[in-house]
DNA sequence: GTAGGTGCAAAGAGTTTGCATACGC
DNA sequence: GCGTATGCAAACTCTTTGCACCTAC
């Protein structure tokens, strides 16, 4: 797991255990974690780790573009995924919370529209999908 | 302010001062409220209401399809705002926190290819957009 | 009169912070 | 060795809940 450990001194970050074991933990949950879940798995590891160290150290990451947070709609917690380069969309199941990433945007020529529209400069923007996949909408 | 007392009636749900006043603040505001605001500006008016009972109103009120939560990417507080019929997307400010409503939407060909896609039963979506506004990025 | 609504206070969830100790560099 | 990172516990914010009282119908 060397590969973190450059990425975190790239970063100008020191490399500590809590912060490869964040990172490993997003790396292998391929998607979506809770503060709460990275901590909870570190204690199911017997790893020792605190779950205010957790939210330091995403805070951090964060801070470094190395995880982004996000709000799904009317969800109280806060999930975390390891940053991609790539913008991406989201299909979300209302029932089992499953999360699918969608890399195509066809937002971006709209965006544009936006702008003039309103005289924004947009820095960002948010496409989710709240649903039902596959196996839970059967039967 | 006859409307809201029909409304209510007409949902099933007994005209009471708290419920009136919250839909007459959701009005007032046109447009997003926390369950804190409401509360503030009951006091500011020296309306008896408690912040439980706002909580309580505006869960009702939801349940109702009378007004509508959302949660605004990496904001921690749940807003609310009166129930429109149309589907509507934002476009908030970074800096201000003035948000727009726009009833066009651009997603709705797209959403039919992401289901196809997906296999997905799609029950909505969300579409904002983060920038400044044109007040706040001048200068 | 009765079922449901409300206020108050206390509890709960999720997150942040202060401070003493421990560790990376 | 120095300065940052961490663990722990306590604080904080937002929201929910239990219970006694009150009010719309």
């Amino acid at each position: 797991m060397k590969k973190y450990e450059t990425w975190l001194k790239n970063s100008e970050l020191k490399v500590t255990k809590p912060r490869l074991f964040v990172l490993e933990a997003l790396e292998q949950a391929e998607g979506f974690l809770t503060a709460d879940d990275i901590y909870t798995s570190a204690i199911e590891q017997s790893v020792d780790l605190s779950l205010s160290t957790v939210y330091r150290v995403l805070e951090q990451l964060t801070h470094k573009h190395m995880v982004s947070p996000l709000t799904l709609e009317n969800q109280v917690r806060t999930v975390y995924e390891l940053a991609h380069d790539k913008h991406a969309h989201h299909l979300i199941c209302l029932s089992c919370g499953k999360v699918i990433h969608m890399q195509h945007c066809p937002v971006r020529a709209y965006k544009d529209k936006v702008e003039t529209d309103h005289g924004f400069k947009i820095e960002k923007h948010t496409l989710d999908f709240y649903g039902y996949c596959a196996d839970c909408s059967e039967g």
